[in-house]
DNA sequence: CCACGCGCTGCATATTCATGTATATTAATT
DNA sequence: AATTAATATACATGAATATGCAGCGCGTGG
């Protein structure tokens, strides 16, 4: 299963500094995913990963200074294809996907660093959004709502 | 017919794995039901089941459809199995279950739909319930525990 | 009693999607 | 610059699923 496969590879990266596609194809075998580089390149262009400049590992794109506009971009991509649906809660936002989808539109949502979030939890098929306030919290639904659209 | 067999399909869905309607079709064979996969994906698109992404089975969508009494009895039994402690906080709900077993009453906390339950987040032994405002957060608790015993 | 409409279905085929193979392209190394 | 390592991509394949079309059975209004 693909998504399954995305996860384990964020957490792969997360985790240990992959230097190579052919590296990481070899840590994914090691769990049960085996593939090869052809797809794992499909996959790091999917999941957004660049190599960081100090040692030349993979990491999500958040962690360097991406430019705005494409994390944005990327995340209006990604509500339109995940976003079932979004409500607002007091200071928080509770955001649906379909299964398995929750973790991956709530990487694309910590990398556009919008100011009225203050963190993200991601579960199988729900996110929540923390704001600051309650305003923010209706701020966040509002910036969403229009991206996915 | 056709009412009899989607209500078969629920069941056998509910039952076991089915990751394919060609799989799908043997089992509904098994129960008398013969039909062709152009006629399960007809089904499958008015039952509203989707691909969980965990094992790629199909079962019907969290979001909405399964009888309440159905997943309502279900929760009970998950309660009474795996919830360890529950407590309040503002409009949130943390449960703790066993350890790895927070995913499951996750997901029977989701099915049965709660109207005071905007959505769940459950990590390996702790669930996050979010409601609506406070009233409701200590509604959910009652009926939890009520429901456990 | 009949012609018509409609729901349900199978058959055949189109579409979608993930992936591997082979190769082109790009980057690094010497 | 030449060589090698790493990555991206064109093309093809196979699996799963969706769908256009035609036939069938059934109930209804004529």
């Amino acid at each position: 299963m693909k998504s399954q496969r995305l996860l384990a590879i964020l957490d792969v990266v997360e985790h240990e500094a992959v230097r190579s596609q052919e590296q990481l194809r070899q840590r994914l075998a090691a769990r049960g995913f085996v593939v090869t580089q052809a797809t794992l390149s499909r996959d790091i262009k999917e999941l957004g990963l660049v190599k960081r400049s100090a040692d030349g590992a993979y990491q999500p794109s958040s962690i360097e200074g991406t430019p705005q506009t494409t994390a944005l971009g990327a995340l209006g991509k990604a509500l339109s294809e995940y976003l079932v649906n979004i409500e607002p809660v007091q200071q928080l936002v509770v955001l649906r996907t379909g299964a398995g989808q929750a973790q991956l539109l709530g990487l694309a949502i910590d990398r556009s660093r919008l100011p009225e979030v203050v963190g993200t939890l991601a579960g199988d098929d729900t996110i929540l959004i923390i704001a600051r306030d309650v305003q923010n919290a209706l701020a966040v639904v509002k910036k969403l709502k229009d991206l996915a659209s």
